[in-house]
DNA sequence: TCAAAAGTGTTCGTAGTACACCCATGT
DNA sequence: ACATGGGTGTACTACGAACACTTTTGA
């Protein structure tokens, strides 16, 4: 019994297929709240119909990469040359996780910086990740596994440049770490970190003290603008 | 203009839809070249008409997971409670990818232990991940994700415990960090390493001495058979 | 008693945390 | 001058790498 080709088509006609659809999880960490502290920031957009809130999305062209895809379906939300970083994040494919067609999600996290400010529609809006409304499907799922993602890798790579404008005093990096990861970060040891792995550099210009006086602060600037690995190896080390 | 729903079906009739197919690539340290000294394994099959190896693996159906469907694909290959993990990798969505209709491919990585012998079929085989030969399509590329996947994981979690036996002494596990990792790895501090985060333990008992003489080692055993991160965070750890 | 393999202990370097202290600016 | 925020310096700790040394077995 000869096994099939492992990527024959499904059917004699090629017809059998599924429905794909592609979610974005865009993150951005922005003044919420009455108070006006940073937080993480997740956009969502509005159902007429139901009234529910979900995730934006839609359906793959035949000509595009799930990425482009990604890209495509946020474009009429946040400018797309504004998301920073975009990356796959996982598939959820339970039989039955949409009413109606089966239809298996591929998912993405993207960041925009928080100097971005999108004009948004009537049915978007940033919604604070802590305090969510009720979403549509497994959507709540979703955006748990970006937000674990994004701790995950804010703290082994630069993915913080996706979400800290151009340049940037340490302070308000410190207040982006610290809403992404949700406890409070040492500014001073955050810039000895980043700077002993070249993450971050020092610009040499200065920008203004804040409303109630202070030192003016040093503005800094990541050295990367694309995910790059800083502490590959947390242990094993290869020899020498 | 309101927008469509974000998961509303591509078509009237729902009749839209792209190929999905799984692919897996099943890891297995084993004894492999003249010398037979362990290394990293892939399994192969060989496509009958071309000759190629691909990856195992085939379409989704109706009614089962991604996850499902991996292990139904890879079953007849191997016995499929040997699979001691298996995880999601990445989607592979290239418009031409494969030649002929467009076809997704979501991709996964399994772990067998060393000790398990699957029975091979004749089109089937197990390769070493350095010296493969020609691959498929963009099976290649696959394999190289799913090798940086094993290895990055190897550092900061439990996921050894898929790829060696029940009980084992500790060089055995540190031939299996070596031939997974691709450089040597000091036995003693391994122990220390997995000691202290838990991930293994002692069970008290010994082996056998070798063939040319020497201590008879003891035997240890994984803590956990499920996935576990063991050095979560690198650094950035919440205070206190 | 010697070789081979396993296990123990010690030293060293480095990275990250915590926190005290010093600097620059506005009022 | 003093409050406010920014920056520098310094202990302390912890973990892992490297490697020497001891122990236990078979030949």
């Amino acid at each position: 019994m000869p096994p099939p080709p492992p990527s024959s088509p499904a059917g004699p006609d090629g017809s059998r297929g599924v429905r794909v659809e592609v979610l974005t999880a865009v993150f951005q960490v922005r003044a919420a709240g009455p108070d006006s502290t940073s937080a993480l920031c997740v956009l969502l957009e509005r159902t007429a119909t139901t009234g529910t809130w979900s995730l934006p999305g839609g359906d793959v062209a035949d000509d595009e990469t799930l990425e482009t895809s990604s890209r495509r379906l946020v474009a009429d939300k946040v400018d797309i040359g504004k998301i920073a970083h975009l990356e796959q994040l996982a598939v959820f494919s339970g039989p039955r996780r949409v009413p109606g067609a089966r239809t298996i999600a591929s998912t993405y996290l993207g960041l925009v910086p928080s100097d971005v400010r999108a004009p948004l529609t009537e049915t978007t809006a940033w919604h604070a990740v802590d305090a969510l409304p009720d979403l549509a499907f497994d959507h709540g799922e979703i955006v748990a596994a970006a937000r674990h993602r994004l701790a995950a890798k804010l703290s082994y790579t630069n993915i913080a440049f996706a979400l800290a404008p151009a340049r940037f005093p340490m302070s308000e990096l410190s207040e982006i770490y610290c809403a992404a990861l949700g406890y409070p970060v040492d500014t001073t040891n955050l810039l000895r970190i980043l700077s002993r792995r070249a993450v971050v550099v020092a610009t040499g210009t200065v920008g203004k003290t804040g409303r109630s006086g202070g030192r003016p602060p040093a503005l800094y600037a990541f050295a990367d603008t694309r995910l790059r690995v800083t502490d590959e190896f947390a242990t094993l080390r290869p020899p020498m």
